[in-house]
DNA sequence: ACCTGAACACCGTTCAAGT
DNA sequence: ACCTGAACACCGTTCAAGT
């Protein structure tokens, strides 16, 4: 087996990473981390930024395969986009560097992040229109929809994540409380599209 | 009149970052542009975080200012809301760099930035039970309601300003839309609470 | 194809020194 | 009280060289 420097490269920048915030990894570390000179990782990634890709590809893509097993194992459209967005909250809250880096601003393309986010776009809408299909969310255009609830997931992550939901000191709101609330009040206006004008 | 490096050095380290992000902030070419040596800046501020955090101390009372004059001149707490969320919205599309900024994560503890944050929760919660009062929006919490609101603009703009609320190439969804399509589906809890079961 | 060591142009921060 | 210049310990990136 070869000694596959490239994924010792991946595992040690996720450590420090996980560890020390985005900031904390550094090419010279990451090295030294792996058993590597300092510069060897410009053979394996063509600058910095391009190996902070490949993690958050490699993040995302997880993440994808976690909601597809989570849609699997729930009885229902509605079940499945609660526990979807409960783990969604979780893991930013778990994973704050992570989460900060997969949604972060890239300057550079890279094709296998584009996909994931592609992929995990793709699997929500199918979710959402599920959902819409079985009475619990309002119609419309799923994209959209799709789009509000993710929204206000990572709106509720990013300001928990950051401490910026609690305010004077105490806490006031739990993120994953606001996303059970969205979800509430989506419910009912669904149920009042229905009723008689 | 005196030189008032301190003034001259936030003049500068604002044009850094609006002009290549946080990154380009930097002690040294802030030194530079504000005609002072390299690390004249340590008798002003401690380390470079807390001239960072002075800056968003700054940016974020200019928003409750601004904040504030949108709900003097509007017709009514609804017209307020609205305006104010999509006020918020083009703030972090036309500043991402700031929007960034003010809501990262801190390490550092300033007492300026904190009474921002907090007069900024007090005044959008102070809104949103007017809109209550006014029948604009549904009862409960208003420092819940608020959070909710809150999150949902910030995830729009966090997510619209990395360009993440597009898919497959084409943008799907304005983060403006968002905020307005919650609170549409808001006023129509709103209705569905008051009618008789 | 992959890796190394030296080198370059940067950083943030500290320190001794000046006015 | 405010500022300077030298110094230290880091970076990312490039280059010439080795296997």
């Amino acid at each position: 087996m070869p000694p596959d420097t490239r994924k010792a490269l991946l595992q040690a920048a996720t450590r420090l990473l996980d560890e020390g915030g985005v900031d904390a990894v550094t090419l010279r570390e990451v090295g030294r981390l792996a058993g590597v000179s300092h510069n060897a990782p410009y053979k394996h990634f063509t600058r910095k930024e391009a190996l902070l890709a490949a993690l958050a590809a490699e993040e995302l893509t997880r993440r994808n395969a976690a909601l597809t097993e989570v849609i699997e194992r729930s009885p229902g459209p509605e079940a499945a986009l609660r526990t979807a967005m409960r783990d969604y909250i979780a893991w930013a809250l778990d994973h704050p560097a992570r989460f900060k880096l997969v949604f972060g601003t890239w300057t550079i393309h890279s094709p296998e992040l584009a996909t994931a986010a592609d992929d995990a776009q793709a699997t929500l809408v199918g979710l959402v229109a599920a959902a819409q299909r079985a009475g619990a969310l309002p119609g419309g255009d799923p994209v959209r929809l799709a789009s509000l609830l993710r929204a206000l997931a990572h709106g509720a992550a990013d300001l928990g994540s950051a401490g910026h939901l609690s305010s004077g000191g105490k806490g006031n709101a739990d993120p994953g409380e606001l996303v059970d609330d969205l979800i509430d009040y989506l419910r009912v206006a669904t149920r009042d599209a229905r009723s008689p004008a």
